[in-house]
DNA sequence: TGGCAGGGGTTGA
DNA sequence: TCAACCCCTGCC
């Protein structure tokens, strides 16, 4: 079994179940089987060891799903002042960020609206086991394309159906669109995904920051929303619009805003008398 | 066991 | 700005 020594702190189970990807489960004890680009693996860590069982998965690969080569105590400096932040990291040190394929992690969103995590993840199993062939890979956009809306919604997909199909289909024609030069900022990036059916500004921002390593993105939720308010606007009734947290955010948080929003949102929404239905 | 409320958004009017 | 969109889960 392949193995890799760790020199950062690595919490597999906060960081492939917490709601970046979804198509991880915990199949034994510390044991968490998925995949990571078209490959099937099973990962653990071990005595500051990350083993896995794939050996054509090669390290360095791992290496950068895993963000293994992030600096985050650098990148979060500018955070230092903050009230809640190294409270977060403390409990969840080895939270990392993942980079997702663009398309999966794109896919994935799409469905997420108006879902749970539980069944986010079940919606890409189904994806999987329908249109995935014998390895059960994440289905392209040409096959979820050629499937159809009509297929899609037997995965339970209800109206998310129709945007994911409509999005296969753009991307099946012109896959270069997931293509985002890094010279574009993260606005402008966050535009261009969200010509996308299905795609709107919490979507764009997920699919930046788990996939793309646009660590400035700052996706804003329900659950971010109440986050935000609890901590830092507590007892104010009307504080900010959807859109104010832009900037909002780039002040409190600076240039690694999503990485922030990361540790906050995890330790957040899995401390004790949170309302999470996992 | 069955009914009900509500959930990690986007779209289009 | 707001209803409509599907379906699953938890709770009573």
């Amino acid at each position: 079994m392949p193995a890799l020594q760790l020199s950062v702190p690595l919490d597999l189970a906060s960081t492939l179940l917490g709601g970046q990807s979804f198509c991880w489960n915990e199949t034994s004890p510390g044991s968490f089987t998925g995949w990571i680009q078209g490959m099937p693996v099973t990962l653990m860590v071990k005595h500051r060891q990350l083993l896995w069982n794939n050996p054509l998965l090669s390290p360095f690969r791992l290496e950068q799903y895993l963000s293994l080569d992030l600096d985050l105590e650098s990148l979060l400096v500018p955070c230092r002042q903050d009230p809640w932040l190294p409270r977060a990291r403390e409990a969840f040190p080895g939270l990392r960020p993942l980079r997702e394929d663009p398309w999966e992690c794109l896919a994935n969103f799409i469905c997420s609206s108006l879902k749970q995590i539980v069944q986010i993840r079940q919606i890409n199993e189904r994806l999987r086991r329908f249109f995935g062939g014998p390895q059960r890979n994440f289905p392209s956009p040409q096959r979820l394309a050629k499937a159809g809306e009509k297929a899609l919604r037997q995965c339970q997909l209800g109206y998310r159906a129709k945007h994911l199909a409509a999005t296969a289909k753009i991307l099946a024609q012109e896959p270069q669109r997931l293509q985002i030069p890094d010279r574009w900022p993260t606005e402008q990036a966050a535009e261009h995904l969200e010509q996308l059916p299905g795609v709107g500004p919490k979507i764009s921002r997920c699919v930046l920051l788990y996939a793309y390593g646009r660590w400035d993105a700052f996706p804003v939720d329900v659950w971010v929303t109440r986050l935000l308010h609890h901590l830092y606007f507590p007892g104010r009734r009307r504080t900010l619009r959807p859109g104010d947290w832009e900037a909002w955010s780039q002040q409190q948080f600076g240039p690694a805003r999503g990485l922030a929003q990361l540790s906050l949102f995890h330790w957040y929404r899995t401390r004790p008398g949170a309302r999470s239905r996992r």
